[in-house]
DNA sequence: CGTCGATATGTTAGTGACTAACATTCTGAC
DNA sequence: GTCAGAATGTTAGTCACTAACATATCGACG
């Protein structure tokens, strides 16, 4: 079982790179897992799909986990903006390179976009079910996580493209400040 | 070329079919091809995919066009807003049965749901640039453009669903006052 | 009418993602 | 050292989708 986490790591590094270098549509999962020392079966036993290599991030839960931890007193969207920005300060991930190397893959991609927008409405569902559960009406609760996770979305592929400077975290915090601005002044 | 109308549109109603029947999964292209009485080659050259069968729709160029249309004094939210109204006003499709037929089969599939919002990412870019084009700072067309398009589908969605009565334009006219209300409020 | 060019369709053969079934090797606990 | 279970491999298959080339159909035009 230690084996199989080093298998999966060398699997997802060596798909990484390849689709980086030759684009997602030109590698394939033959050659993937050739240049990872394994079979094709081996890759489709640690990830589902092509795409899932690309697309897999623990983050989903820990938001979800995040806003229901928040102040009940705070509005919707106040909650699952600061549920958002605790849990990227919590799992920070230290492979800044990696991780900017996904998320361009991901936004330069229309299969894979699609998916990251499935992704986006796993992640509402849940964050709407925990606030729905201290009183909130639905509606409320479903504006409120989508424009938090839509405002997230947008500064990752920003943060992706060219050269843009300073971390993630920083990034994310100015994007759903400017979210906050845009309310307070009625858009 | 008029054949060929006539063999896309015998197409697409016997995929529909099958796929309400059967699941989308469990339907070969081969199959819909057959039961419409053509070899597979004729599909693809109708279609671009299997999903393209479903997701069909007319109307994101059109809710661009509407909304460039739009009077500038107003805010952006409005603009869009009313510009998706009025798209939906001018091609209310007369057969409700396949719509809520194809809006159901998209919002209960995950890969077809992926390619749902991957149009509207496409729609909100193009109404964007719309908005931007007319002085609007390009974060406030974003935000816009992505909560109406988010409860548009949000709507549609619900439309879908088990036995919601009336017909889809009321149900739309419905949700986007929602989010003209939910604003005033301050959410 | 007959020819001809464009459009619509068919056939065949292939690639590549993904699955199922079964065989093999490897690892850790006893 | 043995043995169960985990990790991996092999093989054969299905199905979406594409390329290349062949055929058919239809409308104009002489």
């Amino acid at each position: 079982m230690r084996r199989s986490q080093a298998t999966r790591q060398r699997l997802q590094t060596v798909a990484i790179d390849l689709f980086t270098e030759k684009g997602f549509d030109h590698v394939t999962v033959e050659e993937i897992a050739a240049a990872a020392g394994v079979s094709h079966m081996t890759f489709y036993r640690n990830f589902p799909t092509k795409e899932a290599v690309v697309l897999d991030d623990p983050y989903d839960p820990v938001v979800a986990a995040a806003v229901t931890e928040q102040d009940r007193e705070l509005p919707a969207l106040e909650r699952v903006r600061r549920g958002v920005l605790d849990a990227f300060g919590r799992l920070q991930e230290p492979e800044d390179r990696t991780v900017r190397q996904k998320i361009r893959l991901a936004s330069g991609h229309p299969g894979l976009r699609a998916r990251v927008w499935e992704n986006n409405l796993r992640t509402e569902e849940v964050v709407v079910e925990a606030l729905t559960a201290t009183g909130i009406p639905r509606l409320e609760a479903a504006v409120a996580a989508g424009a938090v996770l839509g405002a997230l979305t947008a500064a990752l592929f920003d943060w992706a493209g060219d050269e843009v400077e300073g971390p993630l975290g920083e990034r994310i915090e100015l994007a759903l400040g400017l979210l906050v601005s845009s309310e307070v002044t009625g858009w």
